[in-house]
DNA sequence: TTATTGAGTGAGCGTTCACTCATTATTATA
DNA sequence: TATAATAATGAGTGAACGCTCACTCAATAA
């Protein structure tokens, strides 16, 4: 009753670090094992902690899995697409938006693993949730990108979701591919190359003639 | 010894029959469930046979899962993808190919479901054998095409690997987040006007003024 | 008619594993 | 320091499941 509110503070800080702590296992764990493949016990031991202890911050396995974007991936991701320096070349932007992504992958392939493996078998409400934080969050924001900048001109007038799908595909598909499919059997070029190349690509297409 | 050819052909031919009839079975369930969440138990009652009897073909519950490309996806797969009439238009080309592989892609929803939520899992060797037949399949065609028209001059000498990829990720990511991550909260387009738009961005860019 | 075969069966074995809970350790308060 | 409150522990439990194997029996051969 008399309980300082420095104490409080202090003690949820520490009661959210150990759910990082054992979030932060879980995930090394399913993204080696899968989800069932993982098990408590592993999870604990690479926490440092107790089985019992991981029940004591998680309802069940289940909860362990669904919490892992919420508290790990999405706060950093969300960072980099705030919709603002959209007055940039077309050139520069989509390049940026590609390089922020791929940085943002990178550091998160073990979750991204793990949500490629999990996500088909997901039920609808925790598939839902997943991909509005990942796939959704980005191409939801460059589909407003381009319709913007279909109607002041800047693209031609396709379809704004083909446009964003398809150049988020263009990328992501590399990102899959190498990362987390082919292990480093792959093309011989640095992201930054790829980026370059996937952005000339897609804002001047393939073919050697511009004739029509 | 006087065993006549006949009945030995019939036998091969039932035992196949059983093979494929399991293998049907075990994909439905491992599509719903994931590898480790189906049981043997239940693809035994769905093939309309005995949990013993599965042992009778596959050597445990890995094989059947490394059976499914071999035995269902492969031979399809391979028909549409001869290297033949390349002469045609990049437009009619790109849209054809595009259209066969959406073909499959979608008479193989369950297999591909199963597939991404395996291969990040599965040893390397099981994980080499499912991607040659499936995107290396596709892209490896698709780079050897680029690489010949390329030297054609019919498109910029841009990386073959990155055409190709490039072009397949354009689609693929469709077809993915389409029939996998996302019900039908999707574009309203059907596939064929999703190819059209998508060849024609691939080819001629989505930059509106072709001033360079 | 009898013998042989082997595909088919499914109860049961052994193991794994998520989860519980009585006990112990730690921290906060009086 | 004593006491209360909270957190951590890990052995134990029960359920689930992959796989085996002794047995059945219809089809075929002798």
């Amino acid at each position: 009753m008399m309980t300082p509110r420095l104490s409080v503070q202090r003690k949820e800080q520490l009661e959210s670090e150990r759910k990082a702590q054992i979030l932060r296992a879980a995930l090394t764990v399913f993204a080696r094992k899968g989800f069932r493949g993982a098990t408590i016990a592993e999870i604990a031991k690479k926490a440092g902690v107790s089985e019992g202890t991981i029940y004591n911050y998680f309802r069940n396995k289940e909860d362990l899995l669904l919490s892992l974007p919420r508290e790990i991936l999405a706060p950093p991701l969300a960072a980099h697409f705030s919709p603002e320096k959209e007055a940039e070349s077309p050139q520069n932007f989509l390049e940026k938006v590609l390089m922020a992504s791929l940085e943002q992958f990178t550091a998160n392939v073990d979750l991204i693993r793990v949500l490629l493996a999990s996500v088909p078998v997901m039920d609808e409400a925790a598939r839902e949730e997943y991909l509005r934080r990942t796939v959704l969050f980005v191409s939801d924001f460059l589909e407003k990108y381009f319709q913007k900048e279909i109607a002041r001109g800047t693209y031609r007038s396709l379809h704004p979701s083909v446009l964003a799908r398809t150049f988020f595909g263009m990328f992501f598909v590399f990102f899959v591919t190498q990362e987390i499919l082919l292990g480093k059997r792959t093309v011989p070029l640095t992201y930054e190359e790829i980026a370059k190349e996937a952005v000339d690509l897609f804002l001047h297409g393939a073919l050697a003639s511009k004739a029509n």
